[in-house]
DNA sequence: CGTTAATTTGAGACCATTCAATTTCGGTGG
DNA sequence: CCACCGAAATTGAATGGTCTCAAATTAACG
């Protein structure tokens, strides 16, 4: 399937779920939409928010968070392209957290209402969808393991596993290259860890001959190893449905 | 509403969500389930197990986690009465994570295939499962802050509210009073804490005279003071949707 | 090419863990 | 009703992984 329509790479992403008809993905396409850019760390849904849309990423990464009273941030979810960054917000209404861009980022922002109607009237879809904010679901299970239980290196390990097999699925790695525009310090919000600590825990990743990771390009060198530090078994990521 | 029927207690915690007509309750009624037990610790769903039905709890505890390759145990929720504790299998189909009784425990377990069925059937209440299933997502979000950002005390803390939320919220309060079965350890792999850890937590916050807790009852003596030191904001319960 | 952001390094402090032993609790049978 | 037993809770002391604070180095960008 070539990418003719900017929503052609949701659609492609959906019918991997569910059988779509011709009217199902024509449905998709027909989408209404504005099309957003945002700069680096810009916030694309605010906690507390009425949410007026959904914001589909077109290119670029985000990430969802929750701030502490103290200040404290925890980073909850890393999203690349073809994914919705807060489709919950389309049933939910209101948004129980912040998203922000990661880097130069184009969205497209589809309204509650043109979910809700394309959920009601096309029944794959709706289950797609449904399965969608699932997998979201069993993804943060995942997250609780991770902070909750494991030590650093296997922490790191485990989050970098995860976007690998990600992005693999988009089409993202170029022969064992990614894009990986993550800073330290997005690294260890994410793993409830500090920047500081984070910074050793890579130097010991690479140390193995695990991995490469500067200028915001990551390569795997040894997926087995990696796989085994971050005691990384993919089944919460549902790849087949 | 009285309750005639074991069902209705979901029907009620369903129609929060969703205002139901007369169809909409008759059909969650008329769910076809089997009556079954569970004595303490006993599994009710295993990881990787294709999912035939959904679990809805009629009384007692039940909890979900995952299991480490070494052996440990993260614990990833806890459920009580009139809560499924894995209405994602009716949809997903392959469970990613354990479900255990936390003590003896009565549930209505319903087939995969009727709960899809009534999703089809029933709008209303196909939102309100979906709705279900996102507030269960929002709250692990709310755990991966927990346990990657919070100190111990707060941990607990927070757990602690949540719990005494929504333990009121199905009327399982009395005068202040829980029935809180519980073991420190439990409590301990719910916050990525140890059990000896977790013991000496709990004593700082008895000293402080934030709460009693002993014999299975828990009894909160100082709710603002408990809210605060767990950073409490019960935003992402989404208590009215 | 200057300026700011990001990464890296070092040393000391601390929160939580580990391991082991003791006490209390809850249930059971005599 | 009490003695007994295993599970749960509690205590102590030593260890250790991660944090904190501060400074130096390197990379990114206009």
């Amino acid at each position: 399937m070539s990418d003719v329509h900017p929503l052609d790479p949701l659609v492609r992403r959906w019918s991997k779920y569910r059988s779509f008809s011709t009217g199902d993905r024509n449905a998709i396409r027909e989408l209404p939409y504005v099309r957003r850019t945002f700069g680096k760390d810009a916030y694309i849904v605010r906690e507390g928010e009425q949410a007026g849309e959904c914001s589909l990423i077109l290119r670029g990464f985000a990430y969802r968070q929750k701030l502490l009273s103290d200040g404290d941030r925890q980073i909850i979810s890393f999203h690349i392209p073809t994914e919705f960054v807060d489709l919950q917000n389309g049933v939910l209404g209101i948004a129980d957290h912040n998203v922000q861009s990661l880097n130069h980022c184009e969205i497209a922002a589809v309204s509650r209402s043109a979910i809700i109607e394309l959920a009601d009237q096309r029944p794959a879809v709706r289950m797609a969808m449904w399965i969608d904010t699932l997998i979201d679901s069993s993804i943060f299970r995942e997250w609780v393991v991770n902070v909750g239980r494991r030590d650093s290196r296997a922490r790191i390990a485990h989050l970098l596993c995860e976007l690998v097999i990600r992005l693999q699925r988009i089409g993202a790695d170029r022969e064992g290259l990614f894009d990986f525009p993550l800073t330290q310090e997005q690294l260890a919000d994410a793993t409830g860890l500090t920047a500081v600590h984070t910074n050793r825990t890579l130097q010991s990743l690479r140390r193995e001959g695990l991995l490469q990771l500067s200028n915001g390009i990551l390569r795997v060198l040894d997926w087995e190893g990696l796989r085994e530090v971050g005691d990384f078994d993919e089944l919460y990521l549902h790849q087949q449905v």
